[in-house]
DNA sequence: ACCTGAACACCGTTCAAGT
DNA sequence: ACCTGAACACCGTTCAAGT
């Protein structure tokens, strides 16, 4: 009659079953109930069956926790994109991750704000992330190009997520414009439309380069 | 003896002589200082040399602060672009108007944070907001283009500083490519040259239809 | 109109102690 | 190894009461 009092909404659960993960997911499941400001050590405590104190065995502090939940939420878009066969459209590659990192932020409650956190430096998703390197590369940009191509395409959609989720409550503040969807699509556009003029003025000059050498 | 108690910091005051604005800028002081976690009512209370139950006579509560605090600082940076001659370069124009978001949210602790939360909808800056539209469709933009562009990069200024400023305790996560700088200008360029070619495409468009006309 | 005293219902975190 | 009890030093917010 007295550890069975794990009632309140999480399942009993025997002793050593309570690692990392199971606390991140369940963490994020909370946060959808009761939003950022409700997602306490105590609430997510009584979720697992377990005291507040506990938590500090698993995690370092609060911080590290929202960390790997902003790790979890970033995990749960990246394997979406992948492979591309011989006519690879890059640039729908590119704005589908985009679109997915966004997606994901808006559909849980206050995720914007858990994927603005710094993640984990995971020894995980590192080779995913390569090799999503590699396919960006197959538009024609260089390495580094590619890295602050993903990187700017990240910034921006954290960045509009977390702004049409703020803006959620109230009524819209100065300077909003259209749907969520299309003002996303407009920055996309531009930015995709920048990269191919890029490329495309690289082609010219190479193929003047050739005409004049040859 | 007893309301000369205001020594702290914050300097002795007049009974009516505080208002909003001198609250929020204190608070702004007070947030380089202790950084958004440190910023409670009660520290910003004895900063100046009150009780925290009073600051709640002047807002509703600590968001409608913390709001007011994101105003401010926008209106620090929407001032400085402004103008322009014959040979006016909406294109700097607009890169030095994200710069100027950018800069403002790394030049204060949490800055990006504060500028991250919804403004309150200003009577104010709402009228150099229409004029600041009317000035990027000098590129040739239409009015939604212009304001999709302005809000295009405000989020991406915000995405930006907010993950700059995120990881500038740990070491670098995955995906963090060169210096702020850089990383920032990468972005800025792809993007406005996307908008140059979309005019330029226009632009050819325009002409080849006039030339079919006449 | 503006501010205080005092309370309410919470927090995150630590740490000895239990099993 | 994993968890609890109990405490510490805080929070945001409310509200009667003061001036």
């Amino acid at each position: 009659m007295k550890r069975s009092g794990a009632a309140t909404a999480g399942s009993v659960r025997a002793k050593g079953s309570l690692d990392r993960a199971t606390i991140v997911s369940t963490a994020l499941l909370l946060l959808d109930e009761v939003g950022i400001d409700g997602l306490s050590t105590r609430r997510l405590a009584a979720e697992l069956g377990i005291k507040s104190a506990s938590l500090y065995w698993h995690f370092k502090d609060k911080n590290e926790l929202l960390n790997e939940m902003s790790g979890a939420m970033f995990e749960e878009c990246l394997p979406a994109p992948n492979v591309g066969g011989a006519n690879f459209d890059w640039a729908e590659w590119l704005a589908e991750g985009a679109r997915a990192i966004r997606r994901t932020a808006l559909t849980r409650r206050d995720g914007a704000q858990v994927m603005a956190r710094p993640r984990p430096r995971a020894p995980v998703g590192r080779a995913a992330f390569e090799e999503n390197v590699k396919t960006v590369m197959r538009s024609g940009l260089a390495d580094m190009e590619a890295r602050l191509t993903m990187q700017t395409l990240r910034r921006y959609a954290i960045g509009a997520a977390l702004q049409e989720q703020s803006n959620k409550g109230g009524s819209a503040a100065v300077g909003i414009v259209g749907t969520g969807e299309e003002g996303f699509e407009f920055g996309l556009q531009v930015f995709i439309d920048g990269l191919k003029a890029r490329l495309a003025e690289r082609a010219k000059v190479a193929k003047s380069i050739k005409k004049r050498a040859g």
